[in-house]
Order: C-alpha cells, then structure tokens, then sequence
DNA sequence: ATTTTGGGCACT
DNA sequence: GTGCCCAAAATT
C-alpha cells in the first residue's frame, strides 16, 4: 500500500497521510511537496509508525503532488528532530523546519545558462562572425562574457545563437568550495597539546559516539589542538561540523583555520544571502562541504557524512536560542552525537558546572590543557574595590585603573577595558520633570546611542532619535545621561588621555566582517592604545601586546538574580582576563567591584576556579537547579494584557500537585511588556525523578486558551527575562 | 497557518 | 432571500 504519513511543515498541524503515486519511490526522510486543501505545502516522509494519527480510508488520501530532488534526511536526523521536539517541548514541525532551513535548496541544483560554439557554420558568413568563431574556440561563459573575449558586441553573438553555431548549455550556479587539504600546514604542538591531539584523533579513528571535555586555560591553544581530528577526519573523507557562539567575529577564527588547511570552511549563520544558503546547504546535503563553521543553526542541518562535531567556547550562553524553539545547541550537539555515533568535542576555559559534572560521573571524558601556549604566563588579577577607590562624579574609572591605563601608553603597550553595556547610558531622564525615556513596546528603559545620536530599545530593536525638548515637559536641553556605557567610557578615556588612540568594539562598530577585520588588524599592528568593548571582545582575540584588562564593573552581571548570573560572571571576567598576557610580555587583569567578598569576584581574584566551582555546585545543590535538578519557565503572552493575566491565572488554578515538581507563578515576567506583548510567567523546578516534559505537556494541554495567547515553554532557561 | 463553512443578523 | 461579519471547523 503506498501510503505515507508526512510531517507537514507547519506547526498547528499535525501528522497528515498521503498517498504515494504509482511508480514514485519516497522513503523515509524524503522531502515532498502536499496538496492541502487548495493550498501545497512542503512535508518530510516520516517513519511508519513514528507520527501518532488514525488511519484515513486509503480511497480518501489525496495523492503526493512532488518529491523534492535532495537527499532524504538521514535516519540520525529525524531521530534528533524527535529528540529535540520532545525535550524542548516544541512542535516537531518548528524543529525539522531548522534542518530545510534553505527553501531554495529544495528545488533541485540551481542551473544557469551558458554558451559554446558547436561546431556549425552560419548561413551568412561575416567578419564579425568569423572573428567571434575564431576567438571563442573552446570557450564557455555566459553571452556577455563571451562578449568581452571575442571583443565584438552581444547581438554578434545572439546572432549566432539563433543559427545554432553557438548552442546554450545548462551548468549549476552552485559552485563547489574550495577543498580543504589536512596536510596543508601541520601545526608544532606542545607535548601536552599532542597528546589531547592524538586522543581526538583516535576518537575520529573510531567513529562512536565519544563526548568530549576540552578544559583549557585561556591562550593554551585549543583551536589549534582540535583542528588535529579535524585533520582526521578530512583524512577520513568525513564532515566536520564546528559551532562557534557568535559568527560576527570570526575572522580570527577564519584566518587560522585557513593557514591550517590552506582553505576557507563553509559558513553558515543566519545572515547568509539565499543564494549562499543555497550553496552551503546542498553541499552540507550531498556531502561535499567538508567542515561547515556556523552558528548554533548549522547543527540541524543534514550532514551527508558527519564525522566529528566541535563546539568551541561550549559555555556561552550564546548556544541557548531563546525565540522560536529554545533549545540549547552544546546538549543538542551531544545528542546529535549520540545518535550518528561521533565524537563531539566541548571545548572551553571556563565549561559550564553541568559539563564539569558530567565529566566527574566520567559520562564526559575530560581533556585538559592546563597551561599557556609557548610560554606565557597567566595574568596577575588585582581587585579595585570601588567603596574605598571611589571614581570622580560622573566618572567610572578608579585612581588605580587610570594609573595602569597610563603606565601602558608609557609603555607603549595596549589596554582593553571591558563593560558589557552597549551604548552611551543605560537610562536618560529630563532633569526639569523626571520623565524617564521608555520603550513603547517592551518594559525597558531606551539606551542612549551618541554615535548615532538615537535612543534605541536593546530587546525589541526600537529606535528614536533624541529629541531637542523633553516629550513630556517641552522644556529643552534638560535630558540627564544615566550610568555608563561603552561609549561613555570611551569619553571618559579620551578626557584622560586626549593622546591614545582609541577602539570602541561593540556589535554597533563591528557588524560587518569588514569593519571586524580592520580592527584586528589594526590592533595586531599597535594601531590602537585602548580597547573598550562589550561581550564580543572576551573572546576570540589574540593580541600578543595586549598587557592590561580593566574590568569596569564586575557586579553588572549579578543584578538581577538569576540562576546562572554567579556562572555567567565567572565566565565572562574569566575569558575577558584570558586576552591579556597572551605574548612575551606579563598581563596584568584589574577588576572594578563593590562587593570584593563576593564568592564569585574573590575566586575571580584569587584564580582559584576549583574554589568558585565548589561554592557553585553547593548553591546549584541547594537550589534544585541543574545539574542536581531541573527548571523550566513558561511565558504566557499576549498583547492584551487582561487576556495575558486571566490566561495565567487559569494555568495557575489546574496546576499539577506533585511531590516532586514544585510550581512557582504566575507573576508579570520579568520584561513584562515585551515586543508589544504582556507576559505572564511560571517557573517549575522539578526533582530528577519526575518526567518534567510530560508532566507540562499534560498540564498546559489541558487548557484552551483564548486565540490571542501564546504559551512559550523554556526547559532549561538561561535567560529569565 | 490558511481556507471553507455556517450561523446569526440586518437589510431589502 | 441576500449580503456580511465572525467564529468554528477542516485540511490527509
């Protein structure tokens, strides 16, 4: 019987059957095109018996319209696509959309035409003709190409076409990549980098799943050490699937995995043209992209030949998507692992406490690269306490900070200063009647942006521009900056020190790879004093002049109480420090704080890890938080705040009683106007002993809510906003 | 998600 | 009866 049951790209729809027409061979994983109702829609061929659904009469099934030219999603694939769905409690649909992430891809190989002689005379002979006979033998290009080589005009060549002495050709707009060679540019590895080396590549060798924790220091070189199984599994004629955090800024990235392999990898991330995509996800499919370096959505793609996946700086929160299907791609790497049977590699400084716990059990093997490449020492770590060195009003600098940054221009030695706050202030206010400049769509206070003289909201992407007068009051010249932000700071730097060249590295100053790549270099070449930036320079970078970090405000990331706000600043100041040092030349890290008896900041100065992973692991114990237990968050919204509340308070009355789920909520979320939506959440801290997806399933399942309301379910929440 | 259907209601 | 609006049902 040639029935299939599809997985319809849609996410308020469930399974559907079809029939298969006579003589049409479709297996499982293969792409289709459905009628629905008037409508087509594109469906993946699932499993028998995988996709819950009763059976239709077979005389009522409607018959497949297409199957799509690309390869069936292998069997690893739609096992994770299931994983995923039911982990994160999101439609299946949503997840296997990320794997046909290129719509253009389905069509088949995009195809152009182009043009060669073949071999016929014209009827009428001409001088023009002759010479573009004579110039084009064994040429092939498109008309105006063929042009310009045979120096005579487009309608000389139309002209022959149309006698069928020049004839059309189809070839694929798809060129290939450029192909990467193992053996370009072996690396001179320490002995301790060798030897992480040689057992990755072993682990590729075997092609099982092997999950791998690289813990190394920052500067110890882990890049480097893992591209050796990457190597192998070229060798191996394998894929390599390599996850960076964020894709902006990889330029570094990008330059030494081509000194390496003596070519470019395939990009993917979610700012590549269709036609690129396009490129990038056929190749992925047929095989013959041999290491893809992406972002987190590169990992549902469908790999004809997987070998080895690499995550690198596997602790950055970066890897949790928080809209859409909030998944969280370092857990999903692994299962994605799992069931290829691959080895994935974690790697990073400073690994999240559920990756250090996994490889305690030994569930995770853990490779270590304790100390710096070529020599170089860690950097000292000095703490300013700003209660007792207390900055200038309006200033955000301490006497000792101003004194490094000053003994580092004498020196002729470069400076980063890190705040991670974009912008000029976090809050304007009218100093005449208090009115504090807020986001129309969202609970949030509009950041001041001089350098393009706006007010922008950071969470819904608003932006105005700064009024003259106060909106509210009419009276002018009366709006007061609060807080510091990069930019700020970048002002108070230059008062000090009117001489320095300056660098703002922000995702305002560098969001192409161009402005990304001259900044680099400019600060490889000793173009640039002071560096002051944001998240994006705390990793990544290697500017071996680099001496002295200065952490403006190390308590930023502990407001607002959130779970994983200790981890995150550990992480951060940690990977922000790593950038100093990194040369011949002693790094020297200073950190701005208040509250210097902070378990976090004092482990942060004292560079004792073990110690912050101790105390950590306690708090975590004790909280039921992961790895000990489990959270999950769930956002009802709406843009009618009454319809929001009420649904809430609905959820609330038929929650589940449970000994081992405890159910906070509902409260107005902590953004409790977001993008226009009113937002009302649950947290749900559950025992390791009760099935928490199953358990949210049935009660959310068990309430029909209003047309308006979306429910939103984050297992594992990273952001509680 | 998108399209079709059908009920209720005002108007001819 | 006819047109119109909106909610509910169906889509395989």
């Amino acid at each position: 019987m040639n029935r299939v049951r599809l997985l319809v790209l849609n996410a308020a729809l469930g399974p559907l059957d079809y029939r298969l027409p006579d003589g049409v061979a479709a297996p499982a994983g293969s792409v289709v095109i459905a009628p629905l109702g008037p409508r087509k829609v594109t469906g993946i061929v699932w499993d028998e018996g995988r996709l819950p659904g009763d059976a239709i009469a077979f005389e009522r099934l409607r018959p497949i319209v297409e199957v799509l030219p690309v390869p069936p999603l292998p069997e690893a694939l739609r096992r994770l696509i299931e994983w995923t769905a039911d982990y994160y409690c999101a439609p299946l649909a949503s997840v296997a959309r990320m794997a046909l992430a290129s719509g253009g891809a389905l069509g088949g190989p995009a195809v152009m035409t182009e043009y060669r002689l073949s071999g016929g005379t014209p009827e009428r002979m001409t001088a023009q003709r002759l010479a573009a006979i004579e110039a084009l033998e064994g040429e092939q290009g498109t008309i105006r190409e063929l042009a310009g080589i045979a120096g005579v005009s487009e309608g000389v060549l139309r002209g022959l076409v149309n006698q069928g002495v020049i004839e059309p050709v189809s070839v694929a707009i798809d060129r290939p990549y450029d192909p990467a060679d193992p053996d370009h540019a072996p690396p001179d590895l320490s002995p301790e980098q060798a030897a992480v080396a040689a057992r990755l590549v072993a682990a590729v060798r075997a092609r099982k799943f092997a999950p791998f924790l690289l813990d190394g220091v920052t500067g110890s070189g882990k890049t480097e050490t893992y591209f050796e199984p990457v190597a192998e599994a070229l060798r191996c004629g394998h894929q390599v699937l390599v996850l960076l955090p964020e894709i902006a800024l990889t330029e570094n990235f990008l330059a030494r995995f081509s000194a390496r392999f003596g070519a470019a990898p395939v990009l993917w991330h979610s700012s590549l043209k269709s036609t690129e995509r396009r490129r990038a996800w056929r190749a992925i499919a047929d095989g013959s992209a041999q290491v893809v370096v992406g972002a987190r959505s590169a990992l549902f793609l469908p790999y004809a030949k997987l070998g080895l996946i690499v995550v690198d700086e596997a602790h950055e929160v970066s890897f949790k998507q928080d809209d859409g299907v909030r998944y969280n791609a370092r857990d999903v790497s692994v299962m994605r692992a799992r069931f290829e049977g691959l080895p994935v590699v974690l790697a990073s400084a400073t690994p999240a406490l559920e990756s250090l716990h996994m490889a305690a059990q030994g569930i995770y093997e853990k490779l270590d690269l304790p100390s710096r490449f070529g020599g170089a020492s860690l950097p000292q770590v000095r703490l300013i306490d700003l209660t007792q060195e207390k900055p200038g009003s309006q200033r955000w600098l301490a006497g000792p900070l101003i004194e490094g940054l000053r003994d580092r221009l004498e020196k002729g030695e470069q400076s980063l200063l890190f705040l991670n706050r974009r912008g000029y202030a976090p809050l304007t206010l009218c100093r005449n009647c208090g009115h504090r400049f807020k986001c129309p769509s969202c609970s949030a206070w509009l950041v001041e942006h001089r350098l393009s003289a706006r007010l922008a909201c950071h969470h819904c992407g608003f932006e105005t521009r700064v009024p003259d007068a106060c909106p509210e009051c009419s009276e002018g010249d009366c709006l007061v900056a609060c807080g510091p932000g990069v930019e700020r700071i970048a002002d108070e730097v230059r008062g000090l020190f009117p001489e320095a060249r300056i660098a703002l590295a922000t995702s305002d100053t560098l969001n192409t790879p161009e402005r990304a790549a001259q900044f680099i270099a400019e600060a490889e070449n000793k173009a640039i004093d002071i560096i002051i930036g944001t998240q994006l320079v705390t990793k990544g970078f290697h500017f071996p002049e680099l001496t002295l970090v200065g952490v403006v405000d190390a308590d930023l990331g502990l407001e607002g109480g959130d779970l994983r706000a200790a981890e995150r600043t550990y992480s951060q100041v940690a990977q922000v420090a790593g950038r100093a040092g990194r040369g011949a030349k002693p790094g020297e890290v200073l950190i701005q704080t208040r509250h210097p008896d902070a378990p976090v900041i004092a482990a942060l100065a004292d560079g004792d890890r073990d110690a912050f992973y101790a105390a950590e692991t306690e708090g975590r114990r004790s909280a039921g938080a992961p790895p000990f237990g489990r959270w999950a968050a769930i956002i009802l919204s709406s843009e009618d705040e009454k319809e929001a509340r009420e649904a809430a308070v609905r959820l609330g009355d038929v929650r589940p009683r449970l000994e081992d789920v405890q159910i906070l909520g509902p409260a107005p979320a902590p953004l409790a106007l977001l993008r226009g939506r009113y937002r009302y959440r649950f947290l749900v801290n559950a025992r390791r002993s009760a099935n928490l997806q199953a358990v949210l399933r049935d009660w959310i399942g068990s309430v029909a809510f209003a047309p308006g309301v979306r429910v939103g379910v984050d297992i594992d929440p990273y952001s509680f906003v």
